[in-house]
RNA sequence: GCGCCAGUAGCUCAGCUGGAUAGAGCAACUGCCUUCUAAGCAGUAGGUCGGGGGUUCGAGUCCCUCCUGGCGUGCCA
């Protein structure tokens, strides 16, 4: 359905026509000064200069075009805006509208279409630490918002699963190990179908690799050595490999799990892999890949350009792929698989650059065609209270886990300090409400910037945080629960000033998703719900609701709180949390 | 060197294509729980929007310049 700031832009424009003026000038927005209205047109001072004459006349002869049954008010004030406050039946009948839609009138622009979203990247074998968290909660954000839209919305985690690091872990098995069949070229029997290590050891071995990789020379020429002999197909470490992938990727899945982070797609760079050598002979037929010292590289430099870019590199001097490579094959092996009409990164800003070259290689090979769009969100550092990227106390990269963990305890510990959940509820509430203020911490922030993540202060539940979102959809549901069936009560006109307020902020939804959409920014998301929320909470606060005698007037409010509670766990569920039934 | 991003209240951040008195939250101070959950609501105080020029009837927002910080800048991802 059509949004409000639209319809009332068309009226306007309609009166601006009809007063003789530029229909342009008749742009309607949401008020800045709500002491004065709800809504403004600053058409009127634009149209002064062409028109040479006094804004305010404008702005009169336009007022006096307008359909006085839309609005309770309609002003021209000095020097020239003209103020709109809307009348409560046509809010009513567009919140009853809104309600009687499905998913509240959004206009679903995604219908047919496919998107893939790429992020999380983690790497196999290694645990997932704070660097993870953005790229999952914000990815998994934004894929639940084009959902939302109606498109076919694909979450692909793109593991890191194929690199140095996978020989690394193979070398230094060999070390330890020397004697597992998986080392001895002549093996010709059933590798063991147990892993010889388990995922905490897993987690051990790699940093021992990389720390000997850097003092050992010989030692990280058999890890490029295995690297090379794993990605040739030698049996024995293709079935070690194998090993490693089922136990990492359980323990990621359960990772992400307990994040409420979830896949479509659990491709990796190895799955990438076997595109690359027709891709690269493809390139280099098509005289699209040079050679340039000692590489093979696509130029991706333009004209246009300000900075000097580098080109995109196929193929290093030693014959290896590098990960602009395995971009491209992925392209290749998604444009076959899931022919998308648009294809987003989300990960650090830091990569921008890379992204920037890989981009352009595709186009300039033909492998992404112009009709599927192509997107980089580059979100910034998660940074400690120093400002400085984030550290445990002794300096160390932290777990993800401990950081859900330390979340989750203290919100434990205030929510049994305050006796209101059942004892059998306690762990479901503390999960909702710390994955709340976890990712709401995070998404409130525009995803670009870098931010400072504050536990103490994301736990603290007071203000702009998500707890505060949840504490607000709970107090609804409270009295919904006392007040019984409620879901076909008629929307009424406003009863108050609380209730306009409250109304015109659930009206906001659609314009506000759309935002949040178009900048792939959840951050909008999070600023509408913490201006419904406030406006619930003073309506709340001013208005008594089950104790109103008028049976009537009461119905009224509770369809008002229903339709508030249902728009934002619409809104929480995009945001990728939930909330409980009591808190 | 070049390029990108940032600099707004003590702290953390909003401010949509330039529009009326620059907004929240935290921290500080003050009220409101015998009444639907006080994780709430109301209020006080706190700002030369990094500096300086310019465009405009009007600039936190656009242009130029300088300062400060972060990041990137061909074979790591």
């Amino acid at each position: 359905m059509e949004k409000i700031l639209d319809l009332i832009t068309e009226k306007m424009q309609q009166a601006f026509s009809d007063a003789g003026y530029d229909p342009a000038f008749g742009r309607v927005t949401v008020s800045n000064r709500p002491d004065l209205c709800e809504y403004q047109c600053n058409g009127a001072l634009a149209a002064a200069k062409q028109y040479k004459c006094a804004p305010i006349q404008i702005a009169k002869a336009v007022a006096e075009k307008l359909d006085a049954r839309d609005y309770d008010m309609v002003e021209a004030v000095m020097p020239g805006f003209l103020n709109l406050k809307l009348s409560g039946s046509f809010l009513r009948s567009y919140l009853e509208q809104m309600r009687a839609s499905e998913d509240f009138g959004v206009v679903k622009t995604g219908s047919g279409k496919t998107i893939v979203v790429d992020y999380g990247g983690p790497n196999v074998a290694k645990p997932l630490h704070i660097g993870h968290l953005r790229s999952a909660i914000i990815g998994e954000s934004l894929k639940l918002l084009y959902k939302f839209f109606g498109y076919h919305a694909i979450g692909d985690i793109h593991l890191g699963d194929w690199g140095l690091q996978m020989g690394l872990i193979i070398a230094e098995l060999k070390r330890r190990q020397p004697e597992l069949p998986y080392f001895d070229p002549d093996f010709t029997g059933e590798y063991p179908a147990q892993p010889p290590f388990t995922i905490s050891e897993l987690e051990e071995i790699y940093p021992a690799a990389s720390a000997r990789k850097k003092e050992d020379a010989a030692f990280a020429e058999q890890a490029h050595t295995a690297t090379f002999e794993l990605q040739q197909g030698r049996r024995g470490y293709r079935a070690l490999w194998q090993h490693i992938m089922n136990i990492s990727v359980a323990d990621l899945k359960k990772n992400y799990d307990n994040l409420n982070v979830s896949f479509e797609s659990w491709l990796g760079e190895s799955d990438a892999d076997p595109f690359i050598p027709p891709m690269v002979q493809d390139l280099k037929d098509r005289g699209l890949a040079v050679e340039s010292e000692g590489a093979w590289v696509i130029p991706v430099a333009q004209e246009s350009d300000k900075k000097e870019v580098p080109p995109c590199i196929l193929v290093k001097s030693d014959g290896s792929a590098i990960y602009a490579t395995t971009d491209l094959a992925t392209m290749v092996q998604r444009m076959r698989d899931f022919h998308p009409d648009k294809m987003l990164y989300v990960t650090d800003k830091r990569q921008s650059l890379h992204f920037e070259q890989v981009f352009r290689a595709a186009r300039k090979a033909g492998i992404v065609p112009e009709t599927t769009a192509l997107e980089h969100l580059g979100f910034g550092t998660m940074n400690g209270k120093d400002g400085k990227p984030f550290k445990t106390r002794d300096g160390g990269v932290m777990r993800l886990e401990t950081l859900v963990k330390d979340m989750t305890d203290f919100v434990r510990t205030k929510v049994v300090e305050n006796q209101i959940v059942a004892q059998d509820e306690v762990e479901d509430t503390t999960r909702r409400i710390a994955m709340a203020a976890l990712k709401y911490g995070d998404l409130s922030n525009q995803p670009t910037k870098d931010y400072i993540f504050d536990l103490d202060r994301f736990a603290a539940f007071e203000g702009n945080t998500g707890p505060y979102i949840l504490y607000t959809i709970v107090r609804i549901k409270s009295i919904l629960a006392r007040y019984g069936s409620w879901e076909n009560l008629p929307i009424q006109e406003p009863a108050n000033a609380f209730a306009k307020d409250l109304m015109i902020a659930i009206t906001k939804f659609a314009p506000s998703l759309e935002g949040a959409l178009a900048a792939s920014a959840p951050n909008l998301i999070c600023a509408y719900i913490y201006e419904l929320a406030g406006c619930v909470n003073k309506f709340y606060h001013e208005t008594r609701i089950l104790g109103e005698e008028d049976r009537n007037k009461q119905a009224g409010y509770i369809a008002l709180i229903g339709l508030a509670k249902d728009v934002l766990e619409q809104c929480i569920h995009i945001l990728g949390f939930s909330a409980p039934e009591k808190m």
